[in-house]
DNA sequence: ACAATTAATGCAAGCGGTTGCACAACTGTC
DNA sequence: GACAGTTGTGCAACCGCTTGCATTAATTGT
């Protein structure tokens, strides 16, 4: 059926143990049997099979990759970032989605830990026992999340939602509203925290909201919520929940940015697309898809590293923020970009 | 390390092909025997090394996904359909972007083919006789493109396009331009084959622009040239292209849809947040992917089955097109869904 | 000229499983 | 109670490849 070392070596006249070295121990073998084998090799069209021969050295050059949708805009670029390094280091990429369910996360990294090198963990919502118990089976790096002794790559979202909070307060904003994300999201929870120390020292209300799906819908649905809240503007777990609670708004009669501003979190694609254009908390998401996948390849040459990587958030103001009904300092148009301070 | 068959065997006092057969035949082991030998494993928390086990049996419950880029909207839903699916039927997806890059397509196949069941090539780029050569290598499924003898899954974009440019010929457009994909899209050429003749039928000119990349830029690159053609309605290759070159022709003074009317293809999520909402038509692309890997896991029973499955498309009239300088009949409000005739 | 290296290759075990075959130990039959 | 038929299990080869060790030939030093 398939071609395999055996049909190389009989070609070539040498034996496979010959002919293996010659690819995965070049310096080994004479450099014209070495030719005579890549000849052979070649014009048969082989390919050594990898899972054969990760059953003896243990490397299957696989990672996987694990999301909680990958219909949600946030995740794209973060796979085929993570996908284009991966290639670049001659690895493949299992995607597994896991429909925001803790459970089948469980499951789904148990499932890939053999033919795996390594798991890429982006956004997971289990818990961080069964996260470290997990790491124990097979080498994990974590996105979106910090638990001590993990490998982690994280967006600095504490530090974004500050600058938002920020940027509310100092237009005037008094009456703030914040849309949490889904139960079990560390990045909702350090949301919330940053928010509300922010608003606490910009002398403003923090109402929360939640916790939400973090969807279009999710958003959507609380549009009355907001209102009802009193709230002025409004700083949501993602762009998506962002868009969909503008369209609430909308529906609902009221105006954005003159009646209710709102930021997202992201800066997905889409944001630059709708009317109003958001004003979000920029991730670099690419970046940090390209940082877990190194990260996960270093992990076996250094010993148990166990880094964080920390990565800038900045803040970009379009059109869905305005005034707010306090004294505020003067508005500045087009797409002004607020990078923030120092990550580590 | 790892817990393996054998550990299983010495810890219930049985050889290793009982437990082999425990979870690969169990009829053919002993009841009492069995339950033993599963409750070994499941302390012991062993699962079967898949590799292994595709080593010998030749099935690696793995599947290949291969697509032009990740990141363009459309292909996020056919990917989460297609893993969910195939996770349904206990297989893993490797995902695997080519950044619209054929030569990649073809490099990529080959690097999956010894560690899957098959290849789901969606959108390839490729030309015909690679397509068919490769299907020699290892079994695949193409979406979105017709060759004789591949098992192919296709959206009817032919027809789409037709319901497309008759909804403008009704509305008194005469002047119609036609935003083409990228080179080497079969979709490209359907639409354009389509719209051509759908147009000639509804006595309209349609001028071709193009080719162009598939992406927002895409669209909006081309804002200019849509407007010296003096078009008043245009149908793009994509909804990223409709978005695209709304926002061009907005940027360039022109009205949509007073003035020129956008219709997109595909129905991105996107599409339905835009001001003005696109209209669009709207392709299957989740049920593609269910459908896609439906096809290749049946691939392996009836033996090379060959089977097309069409799957239809619909108008989703929204906010973007408007009525024509011509003759035309009413306008219909809000989101009217016109669906396409029946599929093979 | 001869021992000691060094370089190139072959041999065979083994990675974690599956599976055809052989072999007992039962079952039922007449 | 001998016989054929089941059933359950073990044995060993094998999937495609890697790798420690043995073997041989070529090179080097003295």
């Amino acid at each position: 059926m398939s071609v395999t070392i055996r049909d190389v070596a009989r070609a070539s006249g040498v034996h496979i143990s010959t002919v293996s070295r010659t690819f995965s121990a070049p310096h080994l073998v004479n450099p014209n049997t070495r030719s005579r084998v890549l000849a052979c090799a070649e014009q048969l069209g082989y390919r050594p099979n990898r899972a054969a021969r990760a059953l003896i050295t243990g490397r299957t050059y696989n990672i996987g990759l694990i999301v909680a949708d990958i219909a949600n805009p946030f995740f794209p670029p973060l796979i085929k970032a993570a996908e284009s390094q991966a290639r670049k280091h001659d690895h493949h990429i299992f995607v597994a989605d896991t429909n925001e369910d803790p459970a089948l996360e469980e499951e789904v990294v148990r499932a890939l830990a053999k033919q795996v090198d390594g798991v890429l963990l982006c956004s997971p919502r289990m818990s961080n026992t069964l996260i470290e118990q997990l790491s124990r089976e097979v080498p994990l790096v974590v996105v979106n999340r910090q638990i001590t002794g993990i490998p982690a790559v994280v967006m600095d979202v504490a530090q974004g939602a500050r600058l938002a909070i920020e940027h509310l307060t100092a237009r005037g904003h008094r009456e703030i509203a914040l849309l949490s994300g889904p139960r079990g999201s560390w990045t909702s929870r350090e949301i919330r925290r940053s928010a509300t120390a922010t608003a606490r020292a910009g002398h403003a209300e923090l109402t929360v909201i939640g916790p939400n799906p973090p969807t279009e819908t999710g958003g959507l649905s609380v549009a009355e919520d907001v209102l009802r809240a009193g709230a002025t503007a409004v700083l949501a777990y993602n762009d998506l929940m962002a868009i969909g609670l503008i369209e609430g708004l909308l529906t609902a009669g009221a105006r954005v940015p003159e009646d209710v501003s709102v930021i997202g979190i992201d800066d997905i694609m889409l944001s630059r697309l709708t009317r109003p254009k958001l004003t979000t908390v920029a991730t670099p998401t690419a970046a940090a898809g390209r940082a877990a996948v190194d990260m996960l390849l270093a992990h076996g040459d250094d010993r148990r590293s166990t880094a964080h990587l920390h990565l800038q958030t900045e803040l970009v103001i379009r059109d869905s923020t305005g005034p707010g009904p306090g004294p505020h300092s003067p508005a500045d148009p087009g797409d002004v970009i607020v990078p923030g301070g120092v990550a580590s």
